[in-house]
DNA sequence: CGGGTCAGTGTGTGACGTACACAGTTGTGG
DNA sequence: CCACAACTGTGTACGTCACACACTGACCCG
């Protein structure tokens, strides 16, 4: 019984601690410490250290506390981590719904890019799990809305969502490795840049690796330092197809079926 | 000059680690064990454990040696666990270029979803840095050889292998997230996905969240546990909205530039 | 004004990664 | 053939980590 409750109750420490449905008490001293200012802290450790650098002790010093104290506020790391990820994901971008869908979306991931590069760390934390955080869900949201209209069904709108937001993320997790590596070794990003292409070329036999090596040859590894660095030039391309794609697909179903079982026929608002 | 080093030598170290290019010893007592013996317990741990119950202590406890001895093989954890990756990706699918395209993007993708499923700690452990070990570049030489024959040039099918690449992953670790917390905590799976549907429904504010509720009134969460749980589904209808934006790409470009700087020009093999 | 409630502290524990010195084993050069 | 050098596995030790628990002292309500 015990095992069982310890999910749920995972659960629901989380939801509290996220969406603060905490009844303040009212006997005892004033709090000198708050969850904001934690998880404030936390998230300027992880910026500027990694997540490997972040511990307890660290957040504690920080604010001139110990680490103990932290212990009243959440009720552990990984929860403190939860936490970080919704605060550091902050608010969603706002996708007028006047723009088209295809403008709202572009918006969209270009938005989500920046806050990668602003905090590198959340792409190092695993997801412990489903989203939850207000913030988290907004962005959810937030894609969801960005696809109404396009005349995908419900269903479809999330596998869509889900899908760009896993391309998005494993791009940036790509794009951001070398200089991950270059915060974690110390070494200048172009030093590992550098590196890495002359370890391809150690490495790579064009016998087994032919398109490889053709796409190395090809310079496509250049422009910076880890594979798909430049911008988000990557990306974009293949948001591009992805969309395009999407317009086919709908066009070739309303001809087939003019109005369909389509979500979106429900009110704009 | 040292610190400069730290980072070449931790890249050389891996190379070595991955390719086994380690000029053996002829001196000495016969080593009783190997990296490959290290790296087979520690996935065979990982599978059962996750990655978070993996520790040296516990690899060597299940080698009959002491945890020290392991570091006669492996300079440290981060090496071992970048062993591990590559090691666990395995061979990538053979991709025969008698098929089309389309097929081969496809099969390549279930492969890749299938090796997640077989070991899920590959989605928890965050990359540290560019794909090094000889299966992890025969994974990238195998979607891109997919991509060849499309008509896009070298730097388009990086883009959209890594693109792809992105997509599955992330939509695997949503699949597996809801197994992941179940593992985590002790709760059976089933109850976590009840459990996240109840608490979703507890924080949804309609008016905050309207596409958002719309989409979890569908059913679209409904299916599995988690987000994007059943099957592939979710997976099979990005990919082939992203296939049909290729296409229609090439088709485009094709159009006005009949024999553009197609990389696939050069010979098939 | 006194008792229950709560904030922050101090101490302690077990697990972890790994540095280091050592004992035992093995092949090789003198 | 043998001493030495090279190498393997072990034992011990250190620093760090997340966190449990008991405690002191501040505060509010009856």
């Amino acid at each position: 019984m015990a095992a069982e409750h310890d999910g749920a109750d995972r659960l629901s420490r989380s939801l509290d601690l996220l969406w603060g449905s905490k009844d303040k008490p009212s006997r005892g001293p004033k709090p000198a410490l708050s969850l904001e200012k934690i998880v404030r802290a936390a998230i300027e450790i992880a910026d500027a250290e990694g997540i490997d650098g972040l511990s307890m002790q660290q957040v504690a010093g920080r604010l001139g506390f110990t680490t103990m104290s932290l212990y009243r506020y959440v009720p552990g790391k990984d929860q403190l981590v939860d936490a970080m990820m919704d605060a550091a994901s902050g608010p969603p971008p706002q996708l007028p719904a006047a723009e088209g869908w295809r403008n709202r979306i572009e918006r969209w991931v270009q938005a989500l890019w920046v806050r990668y590069q602003q905090h590198p760390w959340m792409l190092q934390v695993q997801a412990s799990g489903p989203p939850l955080g207000p913030n988290q869900l907004a962005w959810l949201e937030s894609s969801l809305s960005a696809l109404d209209g396009t005349g995908l069904t419900a269903e479809e709108m999330l596998f869509v969502s889900l899908f760009l937001n896993g391309a998005a993320t494993g791009l940036a997790r790509h794009s951001t490795a070398a200089a991950q590596t270059a915060a974690h070794t110390g070494v200048p990003a172009e030093r590992v840049g550098a590196d890495y292409a002359q370890i391809l070329e150690r490495v790579l036999d064009t016998d087994r690796f032919p398109t490889l090596t053709r796409v190395v040859a090809a310079g496509a590894f250049r422009p910076g330092a880890g594979p798909g660095e430049g911008t988000t030039h990557d990306l974009e391309f293949g948001l591009q197809r992805l969309l395009d794609g999407i317009e086919r697909y709908v066009e070739e179903r309303t001809a087939t079926c003019p109005l369909g079982t389509s979500a979106s026929a429900t009110g704009p608002v």
